[in-house]
This record gives C-alpha cells, sequence and structure tokens, in this order.
DNA sequence: GAACTGACAACTGTCAACAGTTTTCTATAT
DNA sequence: ATATAGAAAACTGTTGACAGTTGTCAGTTC
C-alpha cells in the first residue's frame, strides 16, 4: 500500500540509468570526479552497485552535456577547460542571460519578480552565519532568473551553458567575499525589474557575470597544482 | 593495409551506437520517423542489424539533444512541437545568431567572409535548374556563418536549437519561392560583414530569421492532416 | 451493453557473458 | 641500459537472455 514499501532501491526516477546520471552529474560537478579523470565502467559500475548497461547510457547523456569526453576504445574523460574557454562559455551565458532578463523585465508577472527578492532575503540572513551553499544559492537566483523569461528553449541553453560553467570552475567554489557582492549585484538586477528597466537590468547582469568571471579566473590563476 | 579492407560493417565511427546516433537523427530530420511517432526498440534494433545495447545509448543521446522524449516503462517518441515552441526557439536562435554576427563583423578574417560570398555563388548556380538541395544550403550558410564567430560554444547552442528546428519544421521544407528570397537575404548580410557593419549584419539576420519562422508557421497552418 | 477482472502478449529495464581493442608488463635482443 | 617484440591483463563495445512493467483482450459480472 505504502510508498515506503516497494523495492525502493530506485528512487524517484525508476530507473538506474537516470538514477546514475544525475549521481555522476553530481560527483563531476563537485569534484568528486575531478576534470581529466578517467571513468572505469566497471570500478563505477560497482561502486553504484548496477550493470554496465545502464551506466553507460548515462554516460552518453553526460557526453551529449559536454561533462565528459568519449572516445572510442580508450575511455571517457571528464573534461577540463582552459581559461580561454571558460571566457567563452561566459560569454555565451551573457548573451543568453541579458537576452533572459530583457524579456523578464517586460513581461514577468509583478508576483515572481518579488518571489525572486524574497529569495534574496532568504539567502541574507541565512548567509550571516556561514557562507556554505551561498553557490548553490547563486545558481537557484540565476536559475529563477531565467525562468522569468518564460522561454522553455532559453532556460534549456541556459542550464547547458551554466553546468559546463561550473565543471570549468571546478574547485573555484565561490569565496565568502564574493558572496557579498554577489548577494548586492543581485538584488541591484531585482531592482532594475521591478522598474521594468530592462536595458538596465541587462547592463548590471552582464557587469555581474564579468566581475564572476574574473573571479573565477584569478581563483585559477593563482591556484597552484597541489 | 589499406583501410578498406577492415570489416568495414561500421563507417567511420568505428562504433554501432556511435552510428546509430546519426542515423537515428538523420530519419528523425528527415520525417522517416515522425513526430509524435514511437522508438519501438526491438523493430529498430532489428532493422539497423544491431542489438538494443548501443541503440538504447543512441536514443540517451537523442533524448538529450531534445529530438525525442522518453518515458519510464513506456517508450520513447519523436518529439513534436506546437507553432508556439517553434517561435520561441526561432526567438533563441535569433538571439544567438545576431549575437553571433556582431562577433563576426568584428573578428572574422576578410578570407572566411569571402569564402561564405563564393558559398552563395555556387549555391545559386547549382539552383538554376531545381531547388531541391536549397534547404541544405541554408543551413550549410548558417553553420559557417555561426563558426566565423570563431566561439564554440555558440557553435554548440546553435547546432543544439537548430536541429529542434529542423524537426519542428519537419515536412514544411522550405518551398521553392521562399530559396530565392533566401539566398538574396543571405547575400545582403554577407555584404554587411564585409563591410563590417555589425549592427546592419544584426538587423538582417534578425530579419532573414523572422521571415523565414513566418514562412514555416504558414505553411504548418495551410498544411492539414493527410 | 458497459464496466470490471484477470490472463496473455509486447515492450522496456537490467544483467552477465562474450568479443575485440588498447594498455601494460615481461622477456629478449641490441 | 635502452629499445623492441610478444604475451597477458584490463577495459570498452556488443550481444542474448531474464525480469518487471505496461498495454491488450477475452471472459465475466452487473
Amino acid at each position: 500500500m505504502s510508498e515506503q514499501t516497494r523495492p525502493a532501491k530506485l528512487g524517484r526516477l525508476a530507473t538506474y540509468a537516470g538514477r546514475s546520471l544525475e549521481v555522476l552529474r553530481d560527483m563531476i560537478l563537485d569534484g568528486t570526479l575531478a576534470p581529466g579523470e578517467r571513468l572505469n565502467e566497471v570500478h563505477l559500475s560497482q561502486a553504484l552497485g548496477i550493470s554496465r548497461g545502464p551506466l553507460r547510457e548515462a554516460i552518453q547523456r553526460l557526453a551529449s552535456e559536454g561533462l565528459v569526453e568519449a572516445v572510442t576504445h580508450r575511455g571517457v574523460y571528464v573534461r577540463s577547460f582552459s581559461p580561454r574557454e571558460l571566457s567563452d562559455l561566459y560569454e555565451l551565458r551573457i548573451a543568453l542571460e541579458t537576452h533572459a532578463v530583457r524579456l523578464a523585465a517586460r513581461h514577468a508577472p509583478e508576483e515572481r519578480i518579488e518571489e525572486l527578492s524574497r529569495l534574496l532575503d532568504h539567502t541574507e540572513s541565512s548567509m550571516g552565519v556561514d557562507t556554505t551553499g551561498a553557490y548553490p544559492a547563486d545558481q537557484d537566483f540565476h536559475a529563477r532568473l531565467a525562468g522569468l523569461a518564460a522561454k522553455p528553449p532559453l532556460v534549456v541553453a541556459l542550464t547547458d551553458v551554466g553546468r559546463k560553467i561550473q565543471l570549468a570552475r571546478a574547485r573555484s567554489a565561490h569565496q565568502p567575499r564574493r558572496a557579498r557582492t554577489a548577494l548586492d549585484e543581485h538584488r541591484a538586477i531585482v531592482t532594475a525589474l521591478t522598474s521594468r528597466d530592462g536595458d538596465h537590468a541587462a547592463a548590471l547582469i552582464e557587469a555581474h557575470l564579468v566581475s564572476s568571471l574574473n573571479n573565477a579566473l584569478a581563483v585559477l590563476g593563482t591556484e597552484e597544482t597541489d
């Protein structure tokens, strides 16, 4: 009767391939599987407790998402991005996100914008203690912002490029100092949206992303191989 | 010694999964597999002469590309797009392609632009007889145009949205009359690029895509179910 | 005649074993 | 000692079979 008593080995997705995709993607994005690292099918399937079939299906999707690179008969590797590639990704993201924010300024319903504002309030209050989780909050903000444009293909495109950027930034997670600045920048964007000033919001988003990129590049530059 | 004497059952990709992906994608994009149609794994694997394993891997990639929709335990279906969805896809494409063309106007080397111009000459001359192949030529032009921006992520994004648009337009392939117009519009874009006028080129691209969209919407509107 | 029940068929999800390739290691020769 | 050739190990690509779910259809009940 109850949902709890079913096999439950599979989560909500009800398929090993689907669950493996999410697990692997998380492992890649949080650095458990480092850029350049090889994905051994046998080891991974044993670690996940499944066979190679569904695992390979998950890997195909990761390859399609551009998070891993598959070389025939030679294995799949976690992608690694050069600073130049990171810049290019950000440039694309800027093009997409400025477009999204202009649409949002014109068409987003008042309440959805207020929702976003409240989200920032919540982020700020829970940030007083420590900035852990500041990066997820940042991602959440940008995802909701994209949603305000109400154009599914745009959300898809931004999700795609966002994941690659997250991987490219890899271990250079947000720094505590930057979290504060980012929050202020987010607020300014929401304010511009509230006053329906698309051009201003777009300019703010661009500046925000540029400094985010510069921050990432700086971290990558100073970071020496351990 | 020679490449020809190897098993050769597999083409250049050397893997059933990779080849199946391309075959299936072509079948979807040329309408052999119609929107809404179900992909039966057993039938398809027999038709392709392979087992279900590599076939399923190919299908996962198609799902990731947004060309098919997978429903757990219920099969995968070729995606179908509403006019509204087609419009949204075009809007995204406009945002991306105007961005690309601005970059091209600023940075593309002279010779690459001339190359594009010669491509149009060739298209025009081989179009005198019949307009078959006008649509591939159009796609080729846009692909090369995106390439001029020299930003790989931008090319990837445009390829993704381009494929979906191609599927959404499905059987509404280019009309002979429009082929001529499109060629003229392409020429105007190249001319603007030659004079390094990014804004003008962007405006022309936008107009070109809008009329392309309108053409597609008109065809979809008048087209009744056979 | 319509709605329900249960068996049957079809199909998707998964697994374990096989085949072919690449890599590694060892033994041999220079 | 270095380089080389060959065998062994490790791994990817593929297959055929099994398991569980969904959909179908005949038979039954109201």
